[in-house]
DNA sequence: AACGCGACCTGCGAGC
DNA sequence: TGCTCGCAGGTCGCGT
């Protein structure tokens, strides 16, 4: 469910309440939850027992906390004084993960997966819970190793030239400093396919889920299915401002959230839901088309296997690879 | 190499 | 009341 904003609120949020702190005891609720920990949930349990947690970071929607264990210096700056690799414990909130600070006196989730018990208690929250109802996201431990372009980014401040291993594919997202508008143009342009799903592909450019890849096309008035090869530079730039603008506006507003499925490290909603413009307004009418006067009602589509939505006055189908 | 589909999960509301 | 269906914010791995 959480895409960019949402992530980097949790991300924000985590920060201060568990830098420096140690872990003292590990619970996998359910072993599914750490499944992509290959070697099983007492490895897990045993590689963050007693670690200490150095950061929280980010690339796209993956979430990582650098760790330093048994004293062993090593973590963010990927080789410690033993040479030996860092490694970090990974989040993923897939579609309905949340991480939540929780006091020991708060009863269980009904969808509580992971507890991570954390010293020293007192004033601050004393666990780190991961709750999921649909186990699409997960936590494993992982290794950081070297990147050449500045590290995680996202919009965390002072990158460190290391990225968690799982995260190395992923893209960098249109509010990183870093991004490069040349870079994603050239590839996307190399593309033979339609516009959204290269918006969706994190490999190309992070953070853009179902969500936000309707919110930028409809600012950009443009179509989903446009292919990428056809694409003018001056197309993508505005698509990547619509999606930088969306983004960052929906960051301030503290993410998107329709149900309590998705909340902060506190269990608050987000309040930028009543400011969508496309995603979810199937039959409504268009705020544009609506302001300059013109009745256009928003449609849904499939594409993707997924809900597509779009004014079909300021967002005409592509015909013949143009529009 | 890159595209596109199915798989991985639970829960909710609509319709019968 | 209870069943089935469609739908939900994501990613990965496989076949083509």
């Amino acid at each position: 469910m959480p895409e960019l904003p949402e992530v980097e609120v949790v991300r924000r949020g985590l920060v201060n309440w568990v830098r420096g702190r140690t872990i003292t005891g590990v619970d996998v609720v359910d072993p599914r939850s750490v499944r992509r920990h290959t070697l099983g949930p007492e490895d897990f349990a045993g590689n963050l027992e007693g670690a200490i947690v150095l950061d929280v970071a980010r690339r796209g929607k993956f979430l990582w906390m650098p760790l330093q264990e048994d004293g062993v210096s090593r973590g963010s700056t990927g080789s410690g004084d033993s040479g030996v690799p860092g490694v970090a414990l990974m989040a993923h909130l897939g579609m309905s993960g949340q991480l939540l600070m929780q006091d020991s006196s708060v009863p269980d989730e009904k969808h509580l997966k992971v507890r991570l018990r954390l010293s020293p208690e007192g004033a601050m929250p004393e666990q780190l819970r991961f709750v999921d109802q649909r186990i699409f996201g997960g936590l494993f431990v992982t290794t950081l190793v070297p990147t050449d372009d500045g590290g995680p980014g996202g919009i965390a401040e002072d990158p460190v030239p290391v990225i968690a291993e799982e995260a190395s594919h992923i893209a960098r997202d249109p509010l990183d400093p870093h991004f490069s508008f040349d870079t994603f143009y050239r590839r996307l342009r190399k593309r033979k396919t339609g516009l959204k799903r290269a918006l969706l592909d994190q490999g190309l450019v992070s953070g853009i889920g179902n969500i936000y890849a309707d919110e930028a096309l409809w600012r950009a008035k443009l179509h989903f299915a446009r292919p990428t090869d056809t694409l003018r530079r001056s197309e993508a730039e505005r698509l990547l401002a619509s999606a930088r603008d969306v983004m960052a506006d929906a960051l301030a507003a503290g993410g998107t959230s329709f149900d309590s499925l998705y909340v902060n490290v506190n269990g608050a909603s987000g309040y930028f839901e009543r400011s969508l413009n496309a995603y979810g307004r199937e039959g409504e009418e268009c705020r544009r088309c609506a302001a300059a006067g013109i009745v256009s009602i928003m449609r849904r589509e499939q594409f993707m296997n997924r809900s597509s939505y779009t004014c079909p006055v300021c967002q005409p189908r592509p015909r013949n690879g143009r529009w």
